[in-house]
DNA sequence: TGACACTGAGTGTTACAACACCTATCATTA
DNA sequence: TAATGATAGGTGTTGTAACACTCAGTGTCA
């Protein structure tokens, strides 16, 4: 049986309400699950947000995107998104180009280095999300998805 | 109907696999809760890492804690708890006594100003986690909280 | 009793997140 | 057509997360 959150944290007391056990057992998720993929990106000298940009860019890569639109597109919030382009592009894994119609507009493509590493990574994390995620039936994750679904509902 | 996560960062591609679905609503669910925490706790002066020590210190506050057991009990990683204490401490919330048995041990205990701050987002915190997650029936918090429970089970 | 390992706390450094602010370009309209 | 506002991108600054490392005090055992 899986250790309850409770004795995770060694919490004495019990929760104040299901809201807040729920609330919480989202966010130790999350932070568990995110620390083995930020260990999971690093050999790959990426970051998870960066595998994040990388994965959306690839989505547009005939196109490609602007600021604004990764931004937008990124699973979590991410206020300094031209930095972070920056430092991907002396990485060199996106290239920048300014529009010359709208020279407002910089349009940002994913690279061939880029692709390699998302390429390198792919089966990587495949089969790390099924390490972790494996003894899940297909009917508990899609149940776990749409509480969560449900549960982001009201936010924002 | 609430919004599924595809549609929110507009991506175009199904997902590879239910375990990776499942894996990007945990990160987004708990980002986007987190967030909107963050703004909560703002006001109060203390970040969401900062409640989370105060209410640990709170749970013992008559004995107190040493630094490690603190960092053991948060619900996220903290690698640096020691200047996040000193933050703590600067800020009045926390005091620490180094003991005099064993020298190694310092002993953290919340002070009263830091259990002022804790009443006083009591309600708060209570009211804002009904606001987010009200519509979700007991059953579905309930089942949610378990999922959650198993999917954390083969990660550390 | 001196060397060694262990445990707990703290420090140095780097890179990054967060926030507010600024600049350039374009669209609109009085 | 000059002023105004909107939009896209970028910059300055501060605090802090992450990582490796050091230091101090304690136990232990050859």
């Amino acid at each position: 049986m899986a250790k309850e959150l409770r004795d995770e944290i060694q919490q004495p007391k019990p929760f104040r309400s299901t809201y807040e056990e729920a609330m919480l057992n989202i966010v130790r998720t999350a932070s568990i699950l995110g620390d083995d993929g930020s260990q999971l990106f690093k050999p790959f000298g990426i970051t998870a947000a960066q595998y994040n940009v990388l994965r959306i860019l690839k989505g547009s890569e005939a196109e490609g995107l602007c600021r604004n639109a990764v931004r937008d597109r990124m699973l979590t919030r991410m206020p300094d998104m031209t930095r972070m382009l920056d430092r991907m592009e002396d990485a060199g894994l996106v290239e920048r180009v300014r529009d010359s119609e709208d020279r407002r507009h910089v349009t940002t493509h994913i690279t061939a280095a880029g692709k390699k590493v998302l390429k390198d990574l792919e089966g990587v994390v495949a089969e790390r999300q099924k390490k972790l995620l494996g003894h899940m039936t297909e009917k508990e994750l899609k149940a776990l998805t749409e509480l969560l679904t449900k549960a982001r509902d009201r936010a924002r």
